[in-house]
RNA sequence: GAGAUCGUAGCUCAGUAGGUUAGAGCGUCAGUUUGUGGCACUGAAGGCCGGGGGUUCGAGACCCCUCGGUCUCC
């Protein structure tokens, strides 16, 4: 039982790419990395089987906010913590709910104790402060927990921006000082990865990520973009951030992306990933393969008997065709939300393996760079 | 052969007592979705209202003829 632990295999030479191994009491994370988001305690439409046997996720998340409404921590903790609850053994990430104080803003309230919530589900309020946060993403069992935070919206004016990074920072303490005065809750151990923000604003993100490494956390974070902001500026911020965060511990940018802002990402120097992008979309009908972007419902693909893409090793993906996948998705079948958001996790998750392999062949950047010309093709 | 009834978007149909650029659902097409309040959302294309003639200031609606479908009867 031990502190989250980070272990760099190879760096690009001709960028900031890195591969490097996690390890955690749920079992070892390959990075770069992709953590598939199961908010509510399920990958939407995904079991935990396959994401076992055809996914191949290493990692999932969790959301503290809508955890903790339903089922509530009563039941989690009875459970012996969400990896029991759900049937799964490798490790869990919980967000802290900062991000539902950004995606939720009119029905929140935030204050320097922390954010009151009004329920979505049945519209009580709840008080969010950085130690309740802690409490229940120990209850949760996160293998790694995450800062509660403040997320603040694209564009917010400088003063805006530096007192909202300001009251992060004050919470980050508050959460550490929770953190280090509970213990693992359930035997394993638990790591709080703080997170780093301060809009668009390059001497604030520069003070940010100065005040999170200063925590010597196991891991960090970087929140607050691809809220909006032109890709160029992400990528920006995003190389800015990587730069001044250590260089001997996991890089986690929050949130992103396309596939092709994961590679370019990868390339900045960060190692872990996470969005609803593969899931949300794939349920609406957006495949993303190897070859580009398919909008499967197109009558375009109705005799298409062609595997969804045989472009990666993934069963499912080689097995079903598209004609078929387009029929589910028309008749309005279950099924096809799975296959959907099965195929596009499994192409994330090989992504960012084969991305690993071209780091550790030092092929990183010439792959990249093709890859990111056709992965945006529009099929 | 006679009578009844229907014919409006690709499909199924709305279109009040005749009144502005004829609507809906589905389908088609396109776009959106980035630490999940979404099997969602936004938009577009698509009609000589079966055809012809007439009444009227004005007809998808009313009248006549005609073509086609359906049903009933002989």
């Amino acid at each position: 039982m031990a502190e989250l632990q980070f272990t760099l295999h190879a760096t690009s030479n001709n960028s900031k790419a890195r591969a490097g191994t996690m390890t955690t009491d749920h079992g070892e994370i390959n990075t770069p990395i992709f953590m598939p988001v199961g908010t509510v305690g399920s990958v939407k439409a995904v079991t935990q089987q396959q994401l076992y046997n055809d996914v191949k996720a290493q990692i999932i998340l969790g959301n503290t906010y809508h955890l903790y409404l339903r089922p509530g921590l009563e039941v989690l903790e009875a459970a012996g913590g969400l990896h029991q609850f759900i049937g799964w053994q490798k490790p869990i990430l919980t967000d802290s709910g900062g991000y539902q104080v950004f995606s939720l803003a009119a029905s929140r309230k935030i204050t320097e104790k922390g954010v009151m919530f009004q329920s979505h589900i049945d519209g009580s309020k709840h008080l969010f402060t950085p130690e309740v946060v802690m409490d229940i993403e120990r209850t949760i069992g996160a293998d790694i927990m995450m800062a509660f935070d403040e997320c603040p919206p694209y564009p917010s004016d400088y003063t805006y921006a530096k007192n909202s990074m300001e009251l992060t920072h004050r919470w980050l303490d508050r959460c550490f000082t929770q953190f280090n005065n509970t213990p693992d809750k359930y035997g394993y151990t638990q790591n709080l990865f703080p997170i780093v923000q301060g809009g668009t604003y390059k001497d604030l993100r520069t003070e940010s990520c100065q005040y999170i490494a200063s925590k010597n956390a196991a891991g960090n974070a970087i929140g607050g973009l691809s809220v909006g902001e032109p890709m160029e500026m992400m990528y920006e911020f995003t190389a800015l951030c990587c730069e001044a965060l250590p260089q001997n511990k996991p890089r986690y940018l929050m949130g992103v992306g396309t596939p092709w802002n994961i590679l370019e990402c990868i390339d900045l120097g960060i190692d872990m990933f996470d969005c609803v992008m593969p899931t949300r979309n794939g349920r609406n009908g957006m495949l993303f393969t190897s070859k580009g972007v398919i909008n499967i419902r197109n009558k375009k693909w109705s005799k298409d008997f062609t595997p969804l893409d045989d472009g990666i090793p993934n069963e499912m993906s080689n097995y079903y065709s598209k004609a078929y996948l387009r029929h589910l998705f028309v008749a309005n079948e279950i099924l096809a939300l799975q296959l959907a958001s099965i195929h596009n996790l499994s192409f994330y998750l090989w992504l960012v393996t084969e991305a690993r392999t071209q780091i550790l062949n030092g092929n990183f950047i010439s792959w990249k760079t093709e890859m990111v010309e056709r992965l945006q093709t529009r099929l």
